[in-house]
DNA sequence: CATTGTTCTGCAACCTGGTTGCAATGCTGG
DNA sequence: CCAGCATTGCAACCAGGTTGCAGAACAATG
Protein backbone atom coordinates (compact mmCIF):
# COMPACT_ATOMS: atom_id res chain seq x y z
CA UNK A 1 0.00 0.00 0.00
CA UNK A 2 1.23 3.76 -0.91
CA UNK A 3 1.89 5.82 1.94
CA UNK A 4 -0.50 7.83 1.06
CA UNK A 5 -3.09 5.18 1.92
CA UNK A 6 -1.56 3.88 4.77
CA UNK A 7 -1.44 7.68 6.10
CA UNK A 8 -5.12 7.58 5.78
CA UNK A 9 -6.01 4.29 6.73
CA UNK A 10 -4.46 5.25 10.09
CA UNK A 11 -6.48 8.59 10.13
CA UNK A 12 -9.63 6.73 9.17
CA UNK A 13 -8.87 5.05 12.62
CA UNK A 14 -7.78 8.04 14.53
CA UNK A 15 -4.72 7.59 14.93
CA UNK A 16 -2.25 10.43 13.83
CA UNK A 17 -0.11 9.23 10.81
CA UNK A 18 3.81 10.16 12.21
CA UNK A 19 6.58 8.92 9.66
CA UNK A 20 7.35 5.90 11.97
CA UNK A 21 3.42 4.86 12.13
CA UNK A 22 3.26 5.00 8.49
CA UNK A 23 6.00 2.98 7.83
CA UNK A 24 4.96 0.36 10.56
CA UNK A 25 1.34 0.26 8.72
CA UNK A 26 3.05 0.07 5.34
CA UNK A 27 5.37 -3.00 6.63
CA UNK A 28 1.88 -4.55 7.98
CA UNK A 29 0.22 -4.41 4.39
CA UNK A 30 2.42 -4.99 2.40
CA UNK A 31 3.60 -8.27 3.99
CA UNK A 32 1.02 -11.16 2.98
CA UNK A 33 1.16 -12.47 6.48
CA UNK A 34 1.54 -11.64 9.88
CA UNK A 35 4.59 -10.31 11.42
CA UNK A 36 6.24 -9.82 14.66
CA UNK A 37 7.91 -7.20 16.54
CA UNK A 38 11.21 -8.87 15.42
CA UNK A 39 10.03 -9.30 11.89
CA UNK A 40 9.03 -5.54 11.71
CA UNK A 41 12.52 -4.05 13.29
CA UNK A 42 14.64 -6.00 10.86
CA UNK A 43 12.30 -4.98 7.81
CA UNK A 44 12.01 -1.77 8.55
CA UNK A 45 15.21 -1.36 9.81
CA UNK A 46 14.80 2.35 11.47
CA UNK A 47 12.90 2.16 14.72
CA UNK A 48 13.31 0.95 17.84
CA UNK A 49 11.52 -1.85 18.77
CA UNK A 50 10.11 -0.31 22.22
CA UNK A 51 8.71 2.08 19.65
CA UNK A 52 7.39 -0.47 17.63
CA UNK A 53 5.71 -2.37 20.44
CA UNK A 54 4.04 1.00 21.01
CA UNK A 55 2.99 1.54 17.84
CA UNK A 56 1.37 -2.07 17.67
CA UNK A 57 -0.27 -1.44 21.17
CA UNK A 58 -2.05 1.88 20.04
CA UNK A 59 -3.02 -0.08 16.21
CA UNK A 60 -4.40 -2.31 18.27
CA UNK A 61 -6.25 0.11 20.75
CA UNK A 62 -7.67 1.16 17.87
CA UNK A 63 -8.77 -1.85 16.32
CA UNK A 64 -6.22 -1.20 13.47
CA UNK A 65 -4.69 -4.61 13.88
CA UNK A 66 -5.05 -8.16 15.53
CA UNK A 67 -2.38 -9.82 17.89
CA UNK A 68 -2.61 -13.72 16.64
CA UNK A 69 -0.43 -15.64 19.16
CA UNK A 70 1.57 -18.64 17.81
CA UNK A 71 3.62 -19.92 20.20
CA UNK A 72 6.54 -18.58 18.89
CA UNK A 73 5.74 -14.99 20.35
CA UNK A 74 2.67 -12.20 19.41
CA UNK A 75 2.20 -10.98 15.23
CA UNK A 76 0.59 -9.02 14.09
CA UNK A 77 -1.46 -8.50 10.94
CA UNK A 78 -4.18 -5.63 9.62
CA UNK A 79 -7.76 -6.25 10.47
CA UNK A 80 -9.74 -6.25 7.35
CA UNK A 81 -12.71 -6.60 9.54
CA UNK A 82 -15.58 -4.85 7.77
CA UNK A 83 -16.82 -3.78 11.70
CA UNK A 84 -14.05 -3.76 13.82
CA UNK A 85 -16.09 -4.19 17.35
CA UNK A 86 -17.46 -7.60 15.65
CA UNK A 87 -14.37 -8.53 14.46
CA UNK A 88 -15.78 -10.40 11.65
CA UNK A 89 -11.65 -11.28 10.12
CA UNK A 90 -11.04 -14.04 12.00
CA UNK A 91 -9.52 -17.40 10.54
CA UNK A 92 -6.64 -19.84 11.48
CA UNK A 93 -3.19 -19.22 10.96
CA UNK A 94 -0.50 -21.85 10.22
CA UNK A 95 2.78 -21.36 11.66
CA UNK A 96 5.90 -23.06 9.58
CA UNK A 97 8.37 -25.03 12.10
CA UNK A 98 10.85 -25.25 9.27
CA UNK A 99 10.96 -21.06 8.31
CA UNK A 100 9.32 -20.01 11.56
CA UNK A 101 6.68 -17.84 9.53
CA UNK A 102 2.94 -17.56 10.51
CA UNK A 103 0.74 -18.23 7.10
CA UNK A 104 -3.05 -17.01 7.12
CA UNK A 105 -5.31 -20.13 6.64
CA UNK A 106 -8.10 -17.58 4.47
CA UNK A 107 -9.47 -20.49 2.69
CA UNK A 108 -11.83 -22.06 5.41
CA UNK A 109 -13.93 -19.60 8.06
CA UNK A 110 -12.44 -20.22 11.65
CA UNK A 111 -14.78 -23.26 12.76
CA UNK A 112 -16.28 -21.99 16.80
CA UNK A 113 -16.56 -24.85 18.94
CA UNK A 114 -18.81 -25.07 21.37
CA UNK A 115 -18.37 -22.83 24.78
CA UNK A 116 -20.07 -24.38 28.00
CA UNK A 117 -22.17 -22.14 29.98
CA UNK A 118 -20.75 -19.26 31.69
CA UNK A 119 -17.55 -18.38 29.35
CA UNK A 120 -17.60 -15.06 28.32
CA UNK A 121 -15.77 -14.98 24.85
CA UNK A 122 -13.51 -12.09 23.87
CA UNK A 123 -11.02 -14.02 21.00
CA UNK A 124 -10.17 -16.72 19.18
CA UNK A 125 -6.54 -18.37 18.19
CA UNK A 126 -6.54 -20.85 16.04
CA UNK A 127 -3.01 -22.25 15.30
CA UNK A 128 -1.78 -25.09 13.23
CA UNK A 129 2.03 -26.01 13.30
CA UNK A 130 3.55 -27.79 10.81
CA UNK A 131 5.60 -27.61 7.82
CA UNK A 132 4.72 -24.92 4.84
CA UNK A 133 4.63 -25.96 1.32
CA UNK A 134 7.86 -23.81 0.54
CA UNK A 135 9.69 -25.98 3.09
CA UNK A 136 7.77 -29.09 2.24
CA UNK A 137 9.70 -29.50 -0.81
CA UNK A 138 12.61 -32.20 -1.54
CA UNK B 1 -3.88 -40.27 41.54
CA UNK B 2 -1.78 -42.28 43.88
CA UNK B 3 1.73 -42.46 43.79
CA UNK B 4 1.97 -46.23 42.64
CA UNK B 5 -0.21 -45.28 39.83
CA UNK B 6 1.62 -42.57 38.37
CA UNK B 7 4.74 -44.45 39.36
CA UNK B 8 3.28 -47.21 36.73
CA UNK B 9 2.24 -44.74 34.07
CA UNK B 10 5.51 -43.35 33.72
CA UNK B 11 6.88 -47.06 33.16
CA UNK B 12 4.18 -47.90 30.51
CA UNK B 13 5.50 -45.04 28.60
CA UNK B 14 9.05 -46.25 29.04
CA UNK B 15 9.72 -43.19 31.91
CA UNK B 16 12.31 -44.44 34.93
CA UNK B 17 9.98 -43.29 37.57
CA UNK B 18 12.26 -40.95 39.69
CA UNK B 19 10.74 -39.26 42.51
CA UNK B 20 10.48 -36.30 41.31
CA UNK B 21 9.69 -37.34 37.90
CA UNK B 22 6.49 -39.24 39.74
CA UNK B 23 5.86 -35.70 42.10
CA UNK B 24 5.41 -33.99 38.50
CA UNK B 25 3.58 -36.84 37.18
CA UNK B 26 1.35 -36.62 40.28
CA UNK B 27 0.61 -32.76 40.19
CA UNK B 28 -0.38 -33.16 36.63
CA UNK B 29 -3.07 -35.87 36.92
CA UNK B 30 -4.51 -33.96 40.18
CA UNK B 31 -5.22 -31.24 38.39
CA UNK B 32 -8.13 -30.80 36.39
CA UNK B 33 -6.13 -28.45 33.81
CA UNK B 34 -3.38 -27.89 32.25
CA UNK B 35 -0.16 -26.63 33.93
CA UNK B 36 2.86 -24.49 33.11
CA UNK B 37 5.89 -24.75 34.44
CA UNK B 38 6.13 -22.46 36.89
CA UNK B 39 2.41 -23.04 38.39
CA UNK B 40 4.15 -26.77 38.61
CA UNK B 41 7.14 -25.15 40.22
CA UNK B 42 5.25 -23.48 42.84
CA UNK B 43 2.67 -26.48 43.49
CA UNK B 44 5.20 -29.39 43.94
CA UNK B 45 7.67 -26.49 46.08
CA UNK B 46 10.57 -28.43 45.82
CA UNK B 47 11.80 -28.86 42.29
CA UNK B 48 14.06 -26.76 40.41
CA UNK B 49 12.60 -25.23 37.33
CA UNK B 50 15.30 -26.63 35.27
CA UNK B 51 14.49 -30.55 36.15
CA UNK B 52 10.64 -29.43 35.99
CA UNK B 53 11.54 -28.21 32.26
CA UNK B 54 13.79 -31.69 31.20
CA UNK B 55 11.45 -33.63 32.71
CA UNK B 56 8.01 -32.45 30.79
CA UNK B 57 10.44 -32.03 27.45
CA UNK B 58 10.80 -36.19 28.37
CA UNK B 59 7.63 -36.43 29.14
CA UNK B 60 6.39 -34.67 25.88
CA UNK B 61 8.86 -36.69 23.89
CA UNK B 62 7.54 -40.40 25.13
CA UNK B 63 4.33 -38.79 24.34
CA UNK B 64 2.65 -38.48 28.05
CA UNK B 65 1.88 -35.21 28.22
CA UNK B 66 0.56 -32.27 25.54
CA UNK B 67 2.06 -28.95 25.66
CA UNK B 68 -0.35 -26.28 25.05
CA UNK B 69 0.38 -23.24 24.03
CA UNK B 70 -2.08 -20.32 25.25
CA UNK B 71 -0.34 -17.41 24.94
CA UNK B 72 0.33 -16.98 28.34
CA UNK B 73 3.16 -19.70 27.44
CA UNK B 74 3.25 -23.11 27.49
CA UNK B 75 0.75 -25.40 29.50
CA UNK B 76 1.31 -29.01 29.72
CA UNK B 77 -1.85 -31.99 30.38
CA UNK B 78 -1.66 -35.61 30.97
CA UNK B 79 -2.41 -36.66 27.35
CA UNK B 80 -5.08 -38.99 27.35
CA UNK B 81 -4.53 -40.42 23.63
CA UNK B 82 -5.71 -44.07 23.53
CA UNK B 83 -3.16 -43.64 20.80
CA UNK B 84 -0.34 -41.23 21.54
CA UNK B 85 0.76 -41.46 17.60
CA UNK B 86 -2.71 -40.40 15.99
CA UNK B 87 -3.27 -37.97 19.30
CA UNK B 88 -7.00 -38.25 19.18
CA UNK B 89 -6.96 -36.23 22.73
CA UNK B 90 -7.38 -32.67 20.92
CA UNK B 91 -10.08 -30.16 22.49
CA UNK B 92 -9.66 -26.14 22.63
CA UNK B 93 -8.42 -24.63 25.45
CA UNK B 94 -10.17 -21.69 27.28
CA UNK B 95 -7.52 -18.86 28.74
CA UNK B 96 -9.19 -16.68 31.53
CA UNK B 97 -7.79 -12.99 31.22
CA UNK B 98 -8.70 -12.66 34.84
CA UNK B 99 -7.29 -15.52 37.22
CA UNK B 100 -4.69 -16.22 34.37
CA UNK B 101 -6.11 -20.32 34.35
CA UNK B 102 -6.43 -22.24 31.32
CA UNK B 103 -9.50 -24.69 31.57
CA UNK B 104 -9.62 -27.95 28.64
CA UNK B 105 -12.95 -27.48 26.52
CA UNK B 106 -14.13 -30.85 26.32
CA UNK B 107 -17.47 -30.37 25.94
CA UNK B 108 -17.00 -30.43 21.85
CA UNK B 109 -14.62 -32.00 19.63
CA UNK B 110 -11.93 -29.47 18.39
CA UNK B 111 -13.00 -28.09 15.32
CA UNK B 112 -11.04 -28.93 12.18
CA UNK B 113 -10.42 -26.18 9.29
CA UNK B 114 -9.92 -27.26 5.58
CA UNK B 115 -6.05 -26.86 5.07
CA UNK B 116 -4.60 -25.77 1.95
CA UNK B 117 -3.05 -28.06 -0.66
CA UNK B 118 0.70 -28.53 0.94
CA UNK B 119 1.24 -27.93 4.33
CA UNK B 120 2.24 -30.76 6.70
CA UNK B 121 0.23 -30.33 9.31
CA UNK B 122 1.88 -31.93 12.77
CA UNK B 123 -0.18 -29.89 15.79
CA UNK B 124 -3.39 -28.25 16.24
CA UNK B 125 -4.09 -25.61 19.09
CA UNK B 126 -6.84 -24.06 19.71
CA UNK B 127 -7.12 -21.27 22.39
CA UNK B 128 -10.62 -19.23 23.52
CA UNK B 129 -10.06 -16.04 25.70
CA UNK B 130 -11.81 -14.27 27.80
CA UNK B 131 -13.12 -14.88 31.33
CA UNK B 132 -13.93 -17.85 33.14
CA UNK B 133 -17.54 -18.51 34.71
CA UNK B 134 -15.56 -17.95 37.99
CA UNK B 135 -14.29 -14.57 37.54
CA UNK B 136 -17.03 -13.60 35.35
CA UNK B 137 -19.69 -13.70 38.94
CA UNK B 138 -20.86 -10.09 39.48
C1' DC C 1 7.09 34.27 15.89
C1' DA C 2 7.90 32.76 20.72
C1' DT C 3 5.99 29.90 24.29
C1' DT C 4 3.96 26.10 26.32
C1' DG C 5 2.18 21.73 26.92
C1' DT C 6 1.49 17.33 24.85
C1' DT C 7 2.97 13.54 21.90
C1' DC C 8 6.42 10.76 19.98
C1' DT C 9 10.85 8.70 20.01
C1' DG C 10 15.41 6.28 21.16
C1' DC C 11 18.05 4.40 24.57
C1' DA C 12 18.90 1.69 28.37
C1' DA C 13 17.31 -1.00 31.80
C1' DC C 14 14.39 -4.43 33.36
C1' DC C 15 11.46 -8.69 33.86
C1' DT C 16 9.91 -13.21 32.96
C1' DG C 17 9.73 -17.67 30.85
C1' DG C 18 12.36 -20.68 28.82
C1' DT C 19 16.94 -23.00 28.10
C1' DT C 20 21.72 -24.64 28.71
C1' DG C 21 26.45 -25.75 31.01
C1' DC C 22 28.39 -27.76 34.62
C1' DA C 23 29.55 -30.13 38.55
C1' DA C 24 27.71 -33.14 42.13
C1' DT C 25 24.93 -36.81 43.26
C1' DG C 26 22.48 -41.11 42.61
C1' DC C 27 21.56 -45.28 40.39
C1' DT C 28 22.52 -49.62 37.57
C1' DG C 29 24.90 -53.29 35.71
C1' DG C 30 28.97 -55.85 35.80
C1' DC D 1 32.95 -52.40 44.92
C1' DC D 2 33.65 -49.93 40.61
C1' DA D 3 32.81 -47.69 36.12
C1' DG D 4 29.57 -45.37 33.56
C1' DC D 5 25.31 -43.32 32.61
C1' DA D 6 21.12 -40.78 34.34
C1' DT D 7 19.32 -37.32 37.21
C1' DT D 8 19.51 -33.17 39.73
C1' DG D 9 20.31 -28.23 41.54
C1' DC D 10 22.43 -24.15 40.76
C1' DA D 11 23.77 -20.39 38.21
C1' DA D 12 24.10 -18.28 34.12
C1' DC D 13 22.22 -17.15 29.90
C1' DC D 14 18.95 -15.68 26.17
C1' DA D 15 15.08 -13.54 23.77
C1' DG D 16 10.76 -11.31 23.66
C1' DG D 17 8.27 -8.20 25.69
C1' DT D 18 7.80 -4.01 28.64
C1' DT D 19 8.79 0.29 31.19
C1' DG D 20 11.22 4.79 32.79
C1' DC D 21 13.23 8.61 31.37
C1' DA D 22 14.86 12.47 29.01
C1' DG D 23 15.18 14.77 24.68
C1' DA D 24 13.04 15.91 20.07
C1' DA D 25 9.06 16.96 17.43
C1' DC D 26 4.78 18.84 17.09
C1' DA D 27 0.35 21.47 17.62
C1' DA D 28 -1.96 25.11 19.77
C1' DT D 29 -2.05 29.50 21.69
C1' DG D 30 -1.01 34.35 22.59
Amino acid sequence: MATENCSNMLEEHGIRPTPNRVLVAQALCHAARPLSMSELENTIGSIDKSNIFRTLTTFRQHGLVHAIEDGDGVRYEICHSHDCESDDDLHAHFFCEVCRKTYCITSTELPQPTIPQGYKVNSLNYILKGVCPACNKG
